[in-house]
DNA sequence: TTGTACGCGTTATCAT
DNA sequence: ATGATAACGCGTACAA
């Protein structure tokens, strides 16, 4: 009975194949729903009483094809709503017009804008995108860049990539291309573009400010001890004590994970171990606003008692109140960035590998 | 001088196809780059002296071969790194194991949770997910869904989508299943879902919380006037104060983009206008920080002279200056159930439409 | 300018 | 249990 009704809003092709006449309905059941046939380049080429190579001609906009023909042909294709079935042309090409964007938490503001960016520049140039999420999970990430690989990505981004070295040339030995976040590569590859903020030099701006504003004892909340951009930051925290003759003591740093909640704790903690403490540098600007719930906790006043200094300048930073000060980076054209690099990796080969790196700015807002 | 170079490294394989003896080399230029070769299936079946069919049916696990030689197959094909390619087995299939996530920005904490949740269930259920951004642009919209199409998705989820029921429809017909996140269907569809949040209830509840403080002024800051929940939560906002007696004016009403900033402006007009109001309801979290920080630049206290009501409890409605109450909804939990209903419609179809309403809860902070 | 034959890597069908 | 052959929908190479 249902087959019975359904049947009868179908459309019939009859067309010929081999010398056999073939009946196809119009649409085709999957599991109990009706999905609408593709119509495929058979199809079009049949309507405009062409082969199926003037189609594919025309559609594509290839040269050896009459002007009338083509146009016959396009309009033939958009009457019946043809579209290319990007997965047969991606098996015979080796091109699938689709790439990969490895991320630890889509959630995570700061990789949110990045994707925001990224997926912006992709779509301008006809390219889908594959949202991975890895959750800081080793085991995840590889077996989701796998399954990238599986699926014939025409190039990746990867950021804050946990693999090692070795297993990250291992994966892109098998791409066209790949761009690396907040992650370097040992081994040049003509094939990878690098893109990095300057951590380690944001890090020194914000302590010569810190130091220029009169702050004599800034401690560092630090992210956690796998992060190399927390390393970097690191770095340049140290260094910037050292420049100003400034003590760096191991009890002035205290890692957390990279969220406000366990910034706050983080911060509580120092606080009560150094209470002299008239300076905090932060991970990033998620652990800064922990730092600052902290401050309000311990009837800190900031900026007056304690100054605080965040980073990458998410759109919370200028929420809170006082309004964070911060390493300003523009994320959304962080991720337009690398997306420009991963295309022009694919579309146009260069010899030699390409290094981008961002330079964080201060923004001076209240807090410091 | 560099193929030379290069082609010292390659592997060959000999194999015979229809009588020829085939050279190939290992691996394959692309641009400048070279790419490890993919492995075959032929290749595996070669190895282990099979046909491609046994190695297709140990792979897939299928019945119909002896467990020695599946399992010495599977050992082949692991030494070999062996990946099937989900492309050549999508075209013959037409399943391709991927998804669309299609939402107006992923930058918005609201979609970014979303979006979190639901590609943890995508990749648990060993689906990929593109991610689409539409930017609230109809265009733009409708050609990335034909992207989609054209890669022969599996499913969609389609947050907040601007396209007219028609153009839903016609999107849809096209595809095995999909569901719908804050839009409703005219047409129920057995291959689509719809997950709502009720927000006219948790309009009304927030009044109810608000007429019981004793705020007797209650204005709403509303969101576009094209969105759906928008107006679903001005309903339920006329309807709550119906309720309590209270009077409506389209004074107390006013508009504005999901942003912060627009939230701020709209505020700072609707003060002006009508500088005896005690309550705001806002569009959303985002707007309500906006609304917040209105009320600091015009010295009205909060929540003593103006009690502020947000919605959607993103992370950031947690992290104000005095934290905002809100209407809490558990957004990566709702992600999630979407996901789930996607992939249920897809892998166990059922019979009838399924119409998911979340209902909000009244989460009590410091700002109402 | 247009068309024919074939292959991309896999699964389905039907033999054996 | 295993294999040969034909699709799937398209582009490439070459022929007409």
């Amino acid at each position: 009975m249902l087959t019975l009704a359904l049947t009868l809003a179908l459309t019939v092709i009859i067309y010929h194949i081999d010398g056999l006449v073939n009946i196809q309905f119009g649409d085709y059941f999957e599991g109990f729903a009706m999905v609408k046939k593709r119509i495929t380049m058979a199809d079009v080429a049949a309507a405009a009483d062409v082969s199926m190579m003037s189609v594919s001609r025309a559609m594509n906009g290839r040269e050896g094809i009459n002007q009338e023909t083509r146009e016959r042909i396009l309009k033939i294709a958009a009457e019946l709503d043809y579209h290319p079935s990007q997965i047969a042309r991606g098996l015979v090409t080796r091109r699938t017009t689709t790439l990969g964007l490895v991320m630890p938490d889509v959630a995570n503001p700061f990789f949110a804008q990045i994707a925001r960016g990224a997926e912006d520049v992709a779509y301008a140039h006809d390219y889908n995108l594959f949202l991975i999420n890895t959750a800081e999970n080793l085991e995840r990430e590889k077996r989701a860049l796998d399954s990238l690989l599986e699926k014939d990505i025409d190039g990746a981004i990867l950021c804050s990539s946990r693999l090692s070295q070795s297993e990250i040339l291992s994966f892109l030995e098998k791409l066209p291309a790949a761009v690396l976040v907040n992650r370097e590569l040992d081994l040049p590859d003509m094939r990878v573009a690098t893109l990095n903020v300057n951590d380690c030099s944001g890090a020194m701006i914000a302590v010569d400010y810190l130091v220029a504003q009169g702050r004599k004892n800034i401690a560092m909340i630090a992210g956690p001890q796998t992060s190399i951009s927390s390393q970097r930051r690191l770095d340049g925290y140290q260094t910037g004590l050292q420049t100003h003759g400034l003590p760096f003591s191991l009890e002035l740093v205290q890692n957390c994970f990279p969220t406000t909640q366990s910034g706050e704790e983080a911060a509580l903690a120092l606080l009560k171990r150094c209470p002299t403490v008239d300076a905090i540098l932060a991970f990033n600007d998620l652990v800064a606003v922990g730092v600052l719930r902290a401050c309000l906790q311990m009837q800190k006043k900031v900026p007056q008692d304690i100054a605080i200094i965040g980073a990458d300048d998410i759109p919370l930073a200028g929420l809170t109140n006082p309004g964070l000060t911060t390493l300003h980076i523009d994320l959304i054209a962080l991720g337009e960035q690398a997306m420009f690099a991963l295309l022009h990796l694919i579309n146009a080969p260069t010899e030699s590998a390409k290094t981008i790196v961002i330079q964080p700015e201060l923004l001076i807002r209240e807090s410091a």
